[in-house]
DNA sequence: GACCTGCTGCGGGGTG
């Protein structure tokens, strides 16, 4: 292995010396065969810095060194902001072998695109969308200047996995084969990805239809170690509303912590990031010294938040960044002190993600999580008593370090608002083409392989009416007004779209606005600005959900909203609190992670539940409403309320327990057998009475029977709900 | 009380 580096270009080489490196990482000398080769994809599953973009780049560049006709490696990014990175990475080795380097999105410079339309050459970085307008406006071109073409590398690869824009990436990856006549003879492919876990099923979202053979390269585990610890505080009864005075105390602790040193606090929401943000600058200025504390999401402009970026990378003066997701992918930020996670992290995988930014120079990566609770009274949910918020923050840090476990990708999604742009984008780019043609490079051989036959006639047809596609009398397809239309606008090129708000009413006093991606019934129950509401009546026209206040107690602090959770962490919170005992085992010790103030809520926490005896106790009555603890994922949890809402009961879910208003226990579980019995509700049906199923963006164009399937497979799980409902109903 | 990502071609005006 020591010596794997002289197969590669000797220019290469001395470029590596020059660096004064002493020897190539493990995973760049695994990689170097399976690149030079070529005949097979590659996966590389490596931490943030360990050196995966020199393993791709320093094979990869070495076969193309001295063929030099036409673009020799394609490199597809998520972000633009990671091409600019990239381009300034690759210009030293690029440099010694004159190799031409060309960013290429929205905002790079024209002169150096020009260049490359002249003289294609070199390499190439892209986004996905700048590759779909290149392959619809100028397909010719592609087809000449990427004729030689050697290497596609996807960089951040599992922030496309099971997402609209991955399976758009996919359709992008098969349709440039399939022009460069290369479906006999693939392209390889390599990944790039920080995110550990399952990696045996990644091959697949790579390339869905196996005709290349896929090599995993994983870092061996690092000797690095992770400290963390899981802080909690009491919030005792504020003003609804008065969220500055909330956050204090983790303001103060904020404050003691990343004073002084660079460090990334994760905040889940704009909102909550501008208010810590704001507090903590405040708390400088009355001690008088200097803030070091600044906010960073998407609504921020580019200039502030590239400012903040230097800084933290320049490491001159210390900074702390109050942020969302937007530091979480690899921006080069250099490392930092310590991650702080405020309030319950939404998946592992972007936990792990987050932790991963942290760990200088190989020490050990420091992850706080900072989780408030609320001080509990008469009227407190059944939420706020099992502290739920904690309870899944301590499961996801078990999860975390004890399984290597992470949220795998949704694998019945059908993706129809992405077929529908495909179909448009495939037209547009060959002018006319056969429905079978389509057919069988989109779904027979391509990404879209669970669309049947009868839904992809039932889509042309649809697309045939509304004058998106017309039909020569050839036969061939070709784009009709409509599609002309929407083909012809920049806005065409990515398959993702800002989602809309509605606007939630209450008589005729608006309360604020909510995105329309999340379940909303009409009937159901939803917490918004702090209360409790009905839903009762949704205007799609015109965005507007109208509501009336309900009854019943204090609402949850916790859980009306938000991503979806896993079936494998609500089970790991059950564990817990059944055992009463979340410390994780190593050998024959067990790892206290948990605050003194931490500790006493979740004993709380699991003297409640076994005071009530919630291991055996599914439907418990309180007063007239009912609430059902399924300890399952948000999708199944959802399917269970739609079941109810369509058998005439108020239920409403929060954190993933069910709450059926005016509702007795048995009602509802003769109502649940019934729905286990009769076997006639399914997904679609439940989809049908959605009022607003328009999601993504082309979900306008859609037949209405594609989008009822479509949002049915997205939101709903009968299979699942009926196992959870039968183990539900074991005891009654 | 979620969060994030991306995009063309051209015309007009200023600068070297």
């Amino acid at each position: 292995m020591i010596d794997e580096h002289e197969k590669l270009d000797f220019r290469v080489q001395q470029w590596i010396f020059k660096q004064g490196w002493d020897r190539l990482r493990e995973i760049q000398c695994l990689a170097i065969d399976p690149i030079l080769t070529g005949c097979t994809d590659v996966l590389i599953s490596a931490s943030t810095a360990a050196g995966k973009t020199e393993a791709f780049f320093l094979p990869a560049i070495s076969t193309i060194a001295e063929d030099k006709r036409g673009v020799g490696i394609l490199y597809i990014s998520p972000l633009k902001a990671l091409i600019n990175d990239q381009d300034r990475r690759l210009e030293s080795l690029a440099d010694i072998l004159d190799l031409q380097v060309t960013p290429w999105h929205g905002d790079s410079a024209q002169g150096r695109k020009s260049k490359l339309k002249r003289n294609p050459s070199g390499i190439v970085l892209i986004t996905p969308e700048s590759l779909e307008s290149l392959l619809i406006r100028d397909s010719g071109w592609v087809k000449s200047a990427f004729q030689n073409l050697k290497h596609i590398v996807i960089d951040e690869f599992h922030a496309f996995i099971g997402t609209e824009r991955g399976h758009h990436l996919l359709s992008l990856l098969h349709r440039l084969e399939h022009l460069l006549g290369r479906l006999k003879t693939p392209i390889p492919r390599t990944a790039l990805s920080a995110t550990l876990g399952e990696l045996e099923t990644v091959p697949l979202s790579l390339r869905p239809n196996k005709s290349l053979p896929c090599k995993i390269i994983k870092q061996t585990q690092s000797s690095a170690s992770l400290k963390m610890q899981v802080k909690g505080y009491i919030e005792t009864n504020t003003a609804v509303g008065d969220a500055v005075r909330a956050e204090q105390l983790v303001c103060n602790d904020l404050y003691e912590l990343c004073r002084g040193g660079n460090h990334l606090v994760f905040a889940n929401s704009r909102s909550r990031t501008e208010i810590l943000a704001a507090v903590l600058a405040d708390m400088c200025e009355s001690n008088a010294v200097p803030n070091e504390f600044f906010p960073h999401h998407g609504s921020l402009s580019k200039e502030m938040r590239e400012t903040l970026e230097a800084r933290l990378q320049q490491e001159k003066l210390p900074t702390t960044a109050i942020c969302t997701m937007t530091l979480e992918l690899g921006i080069d930020i250099g490392k930092v002190n310590s991650v702080v996670q405020v309030t319950a992290p939404h998946s592992i995988a972007s936990l792990r993600q987050r932790m991963g930014r942290s760990g200088r120079r190989g020490g050990a990566s420091i992850l706080r999580m900072l989780i408030t609770e609320n001080e509990l009274t008469k009227q407190s949910s059944i939420v706020d008593k099992l502290r739920l918020e904690l309870v899944q923050s301590l499961a996801m840090v078990r999860l975390l370090v004890a399984s290597k476990w992470y949220e795998p990708a949704d694998s019945l999604l059908l993706h129809f608002s992405t077929l529908l742009h495909q179909i448009l984008a495939l037209t547009a780019q060959w002018g006319g083409i056969r429905a079978d043609q389509i057919y069988s490079l989109l779904c027979k051989d391509g990404p879209f392989q669970h669309v049947t036959v009868a839904h992809f006639k039932c889509l042309l047809s649809h697309m045939g009416n509304t004058e998106l596609i017309t039909q020569l009398g050839s036969g061939e397809l070709v784009l009709g007004h409509a599609g002309e239309k929407i083909t012809n606008h920049y806005s065409f090129y990515a398959v993702f779209k800002t989602p809309e708000e509605f606007r939630i009413v209450s008589g005729s006093k608006t309360l604020g606005t909510l995105p329309v991606d999340s379940l909303i019934l009409e009937g159901q129950h939803i917490v918004f600005a702090g209360k409790r509401w009905v839903v009762e009546l949704v205007d799609v026209e015109k965005k507007v959900i109208f509501v009336n206040r309900a009854k019943g107690g204090q609402p949850p602090k916790f859980g009306g909203a938000g991503m979806a959770i896993h079936d494998v962490v609500r089970q790991e919170m059950f564990k817990i609190l059944s055992e009463s005992d979340y410390k994780i085992k190593v050998g024959e010790h067990r790892i206290e992670f948990a605050d003194e103030i931490a500790q006493s809520l979740f004993q709380e926490a699991a003297k409640f539940f076994q005071t009530a005896n919630l291991v055996k106790n599914n439907f418990i009555q309180q007063g007239n409403r009912t609430v059902i603890l399924p300890w399952a994922g948000d999708k199944v949890v959802n399917t269970i309320v739609a079941v109810l809402i369509s058998k005439g009961f108020a239920a409403g879910a929060f954190a993933g327990v069910i709450e059926i208003e005016k509702a007795d226990s048995q009602d509802v579980i003769n109502a649940l057998k019934s729905f286990q019995t009769d076997g006639t509700i399914s997904a679609n049906e439940l989809a049908e009475s959605i009022p607003e199923k328009a999601i993504d963006k082309f979900d306008e164009y859609l037949p209405e029977s594609l989008l009822i399937h479509g949002y049915g497979a997205k939101a709903f799980d009968i299979d699942n709900a009926k196992i959870k409902v039968e183990e539900l109903l074991e005891v009654y």
